[in-house]
DNA sequence: ACTTGGTAGACTGTCTACCAAGTGCCATGA
DNA sequence: TCATGGCACTTGGTAGACAGTCTACCAAGT
């Protein structure tokens, strides 16, 4: 998130300066609060979100709120309509793809430059995140594989040690958490074979293979999902946008 | 002093939807008017922003002038400390490193699908940025050869038709412009001939040869400004960075 | 001289109340 | 059936208040 380290000066301490327990800020609180509850579902997509209602529901007043709203416009997750109100962003029919795409690019050079500067501990942790990642898999738990593949994918950009590819891969990441989830058992097992590869070539320092295995294994996510969702012939009729109260979410 | 006009935004809208008179929000104003008070530098920086005098400043209340600077804060134009105020941001030694190095990924991966999808109308306009810039340069014009540049990257960035990259490559071109301007001299004739070439490529439709350039391109910048800093010594006296432990404020 | 403790001022974070303007919806009427 | 007008709702922005916290500064104690 937001590095407050500040040390201009030439001698920045990189040695454990822990700030203390810092009072998080309520608006901080309410986007967690917001963007996990539009990941989980609780906040349908296309949902109108209403100042006052999500006060009441979360126990503060507007202010609060209307500055987590601008948040998570500013980030995609709701569109701001003046006059009227936020909507749960409704995510367009190509719209995934050029996320993926983005995340190809993003995480493709995280990748590159994290396989320049792996630590040992590094690449123990990623190769432990690799074995939770496969078991919950193996044990069809979609909600732990989920997670523990943003956790892979987050700590690989945290590894490139550059700040600007973090934040943008956490915000992508984020996003594509909330569109996977249908996707994930699709993938399954080839994405973990995937990682392991991955991490293969990061432990070796081989930069080319590593971007390039990356590269390959996001590109083969967005073609998982394009498929899930033209070529198999499930039998849901494209979401015409009516009644959305019909039907709870399915489970995945 | 500098009061927010709700004046006519800059920004081009090609074809497509004209929105009749969207009053734009307020918070929207200031935001756009602090980030230039911050690049042209009126705003120095590590100064603290203060919310009521900016909010005096510019003629409005404490609300917008708040939420423009947390988005502020989250694009990492200025550091937010809680209880206490924002700060410009004092970019730190290895910043614009890791901002080049993001820029490079963004815009290579960028043009490469530019020039997957270019029209012929793109590259005219190409071309023609290509002309103007270069005359900027030519005839000494730091601030024109600068904004030039920007809209040059704004435009490939826009062809490429991933509005994640849009944004992300826009915040960093930005924050590019901000901290690019003392090198722009430096870098010069050579660059508007890369950018040559990129456009070329780009005619031809070379994906590979566009998304190379465009990284060679952003890696001469970076090494630029690197040899800019380290090697010579510029005329420029270093902010010193003195701590305000001695006096509190200039007078302003 | 150096540390400790206290004090005062400044600023943010949050809440409340209020108003103007814009938006969507619905009932009314042709 | 379809346009019109009106109404309720929601945001955008303003003002004021208050507690908590951060900073600087000063005074007393060691």
């Amino acid at each position: 998130m937001t590095t407050i380290s500040a040390g201009p000066g030439a001698g920045a301490e990189p040695t454990g300066v822990r700030h203390v327990k810092r009072p998080t800020p309520l608006r901080e609180s309410v986007y967690e609060a917001l963007t996990e509850m539009i990941i989980d579902g609780t906040l349908e997509r296309g949902r109108h979100l209403v100042e006052v209602e999500l006060a009441g529901m979360l126990g503060v007043s507007r202010q609060p709120v209307r500055e987590a709203l601008q948040r998570l416009n500013n980030e995609g997750w709701v569109d701001l309509r003046p006059g009227f109100g936020a909507m749960v962003h409704v995510p367009a029919e190509d719209e995934v793809d050029q996320l993926l795409a983005a995340r190809a690019a993003l995480e493709s050079e995280s990748a590159r430059l994290a396989a320049r500067h792996a630590t040992k501990e590094d690449v123990a942790r990623l190769r432990e995140l690799c074995k939770i990642g496969t078991t919950y898999q193996e044990s069809g738990d979609i909600d732990g594989t989920v997670r523990t593949n943003a956790e892979l994918h987050s700590l690989i950009t945290q590894m490139s040690g550059n700040r600007f590819l973090v934040d943008f891969a956490a915000q992508v990441d984020r996003r594509v958490r909330w569109y996977y989830t249908p996707v994930a058992p699709v993938r399954g097992a080839a994405s973990w074979r995937e990682h392991n590869r991955l991490v293969k070539a990061i432990s070796e320092g081989d930069e080319d293979k590593a971007a390039q295995t990356m590269r390959e294994h996001t590109e083969h996510t967005r073609k998982a999902y394009h498929d899930l969702q033209s070529g198999t012939p499930s039998p849901e009729p494209p979401p015409e946008e009516e009644s959305p109260r019909r039907r709870r979410r399915t489970t995945n």
